[in-house]
DNA sequence: CCCGTCGTTATTTTT
DNA sequence: TAACGACGGG
């Protein structure tokens, strides 16, 4: 057994992961070091060399994209791993509630809301709220539902203790009942909710699944974990085989409610199971780990490890101090061009930044200097309106009750059923198919009459549908039609010339994106729940890769490589956020740590003294983060400032440390919400205080007899 | 319905 | 600063 062929070429850690059996493992896999090569190769290695049943096997990833890449090459060490059922977290939940439907108390053809729908429904569902109070309040139900609560539970730590909360989410869940379809939250908590709830369907799944795997433990939530513990059985004795694999170092997703308790307790929660630790790293230099090592030992509360580089010590890294943001700009061109100068390619380059509006700078001087770039997870393809609207009539044609995507498509192009009319009809429906409302609302004549217009379109195509439902036609030819029929052909195409956009060219490419699927109600739902849950970074059809530098959020490029990389904006109050403390400050730290150890070769780091924020210009303080690299680890280029920001050595930034609540003779009470060095390297603290508005700066050195610490 | 204007507000976002 | 949403007039 131990001379397979699938363990050639692996480590003894990497080998001793692919073949441990037994009560459940944690791999602790550092960064770049071949976690998914162990993930496939154990796959493969249970059905080639243990004989178990492909069908029995369960591994869940977080992306789509993550899920695909196992699935592939899983299949080619093993061409049988194809019938193991390798999904995304939530889409092996969706599968979960098409195939229980009944147990869940879903509608059969329910289709996912994501969290723009969500809010819309919120919106209709407690009247008065405005759209962005309901933006917010949809969060919070999310982050309710991956925290594994329901309205019923104790939800003390998202309501402050009023009720108002429970209220509102259980209005929320009652209102989407109505429309038969579920949220992103419902795909894991129903079926956590419906297994537990059912021991005959428990038992079932025990006796399917006797592997199941998770990749990216550490950023799993609170549900995910419920959820994998009522499918392993793990308090019931089942004979599940529990493998996690992830990385504590690398937990980034806390605020969507990912709990990094489930990676440092897996142990207590599993029993007995074994920790092996991935350790060897092959994708960056020494001189790159020694910087990503030093900075994360700042973290406390780690299960630990010690990456070791396979490829050699490698360049130093550098850090490189600019006057301002648009010198910073210049020189990521400058670098990118003399390297190209010199035989490298624009796509060695990735330019990380923390916040999404810290693209624009770089992308005008891209664009004015002709360096070809690809903006990573700007405005998502099925985000889009046109899109959107294609999509809601898909959803419609699925599931008349679907509230919100009707009131997308039933006025657009401009029907004269404006929002009073749709309000009416919803409520006349009450849950019932909207399509049955003809006869007992009362619309005025032109809305009635435009109403029944619409339905009519409607049954053309759910007509088609029928009609063409052993036929050998394509769904393509079905969106087509909508595309057609449905007016927002004209509707677009008029846009387009106007504005130059191509929406319809965008419908088009949606269309051809469902040839493989049948023109059946079966084939829609596939291809709604397929793209659904797809929300993947590239377009769909993607335009040919070209040769184009990267630019990317710390957060999109978790999982990637480049072979330069470039942390922009390495400032105090950007990155880490001025509000960061404690365990938030350590998740921002963590962020650094996956930022850096996505670089192969060469990385560097720029800080500006000045940056153009919210309209002023303000002078910046070096990170925090920099300080904590180690001297040794990297060099430095440009006008070191003074001091770095170190708030470990100054007694006083000790005492008024952001988010210290205090009390000041004039203003009241307040806390701490920024804290930073001036020029003249005093520290200076910014303070919200009750009951007003703006943030008042103080220099605690002058002003301590003012500012008395609360707590 | 479309367009201008004013006011508000600035994270990160696998699904 | 800039970008987006809300609102009111044509």
């Amino acid at each position: 057994m131990q001379d397979s062929e699938l363990l050639e070429g692996l480590n003894d850690e990497q080998a001793a992961a692919v073949t441990h059996e037994g009560s459940g493992l944690l791999i602790l896999a550092g960064a770049g070091s071949g976690k998914t090569r162990v993930l496939t190769t154990k796959l493969a290695w249970l059905i080639k060399e243990r004989g178990l049943d492909p069908y029995s096997i369960l591994a869940v990833t977080f992306t789509k994209k993550a899920a695909g890449e196992m699935k592939e090459r899983a299949i080619a060490l093993e061409s049988r791993a194809a019938y193991a059922n390798i999904r995304t977290f939530h889409s092996f939940g969706a599968y979960c509630l098409r195939r229980y439907w009944q147990e869940a108390g879903v509608d059969k053809n329910f289709t996912v809301y994501d969290d723009d729908d969500s809010a819309s429904l919120l919106a209709k569902a407690i009247p008065g709220i405005k759209k962005s109070e309901a933006a917010i309040l949809a969060k919070r139900i999310a982050l309710a539902k991956d925290y594994g609560l329901t309205p019923d539970d104790d939800l003390s730590v998202l309501d402050g203790g009023d009720g108002v909360f429970a209220v509102q989410y259980r209005s929320y869940q009652k209102r989407l009942e109505q429309t038969g379809n579920v949220d992103f939250g419902d795909l894991i908590l129903l079926p956590y909710i419906t297994l537990k709830n059912n021991a005959l369907l428990r038992s079932d799944i025990h006796r399917r699944y006797r592997v199941i795997m998770v990749d990216e433990y550490q950023d799993s939530n609170i549900a995910q974990f419920l959820l994998l513990k009522e499918l392993s059985g793990v308090e019931e004795g089942a004979p599940t085989y529990v493998c996690v694999v992830g990385d504590d170092d690398q937990s980034i997703y806390k605020f969507r409610g990912a709990e990094v308790q489930n990676i440092l307790n897996f142990r207590d929660n599993f029993p007995g199971s074994d920790l092996i630790r991935l350790e060897t790293n092959y994708r960056s230099t020494d001189m790159i780990l020694s910087c990503a090592a030093s900075l994360v030992s700042n973290n406390s509360g780690r299960l630990g490890k010690n990456l070791c580089s396979a490829r050699g010590k490698g360049k130093k890294p550098t850090l490189v101090f600019l006057p301002n943001q648009d010198d910073e700009t210049e020189f990521c061109a400058d670098m990118i061009e003399n390297s190209l100068n010199k035989g490298g390619a624009y796509s060695d380059w990735a330019i990380l930044y923390r916040t999404n509006a810290q693209s624009l700078g770089f992308e005008s001087c891209f664009l004015h200097r002709k360096i070809p770039y690809t903006l990573v997870g700007s405005l998502k393809f099925y985000e889009r309106e046109e899109i959107k609207d294609l999509l809601s009539w898909l959803a419609f044609v699925a599931n008349p009750r679907d509230e919100i995507a009707f009131r997308r498509i039933v006025n657009k192009p401009a029907r004269g059923i404006g929002p009073g009319s749709q309000d009416k009809i919803v409520d006349a429906a009450f849950g019932k198919p909207l399509t049955e409302t003809l006869d007992s609302v009362k619309l005025s004549k032109k809305a009635g009459e435009a109403l029944k217009d619409f339905f009519s379109i409607y049954k053309t195509f759910t007509d088609f549908l029928d009609e063409n439902k052993d036929s050998e036609l394509k769904l393509s030819e079905f969106i087509r039609l909508i595309v057609e029929k449905s007016g927002l052909k004209e509707h677009y195409e008029s846009q387009d010339e106007i504005s130059g956009s191509s929406k319809s060219d965008n419908m088009e490419e949606l269309a051809s994106s469902a040839l493989f699927y049948s023109c059946s109600k079966e084939g829609l739902l596939d291809f709604l729940d397929h793209i659904e849950l797809d929300r993947s970074l590239e377009n769909p059809e993607g335009e040919e890769k070209k040769d184009a530098v990267t630019l990317i959020t710390l957060h999109n490029t978790k999982g990637l490589e480049y072979k330069k990389v470039i942390i922009t904006g390495m400032e105090s109050g950007i990155f880490p956020r001025q509000d960061k403390t404690g365990a938030d400050l350590e998740e921002e730290r963590r962020l650094f740590y996956v930022g850096i150890t996505r670089a192969r070769d060469e990385l560097y780091f720029t800080s500006c003294a000045s940056r153009r924020l919210y309209g002023r210009t303000s002078f910046m303080l070096p990170s925090p983060f920099l300080s904590e690299l180690g001297k040794n680890n990297f060099r430095v280029l440009g006008q070191e400032p003074a001091a770095f920001v170190s708030y470990d050595n100054d007694p006083i930034a000790k005492k008024y440390c952001k988010g210290a609540c205090l009390y000041h003779d004039e203003w009241g009470q307040g806390y701490i919400v920024e804290a930073f060095y001036s020029e003249e390297n005093n520290y200076v603290i910014g303070v919200k205080f009750d009951g007003s508005s703006g943030i008042k700066r103080f220099l605690p050195k002058f002003q301590s007899k003012d500012l008395l610490i609360v707590k």
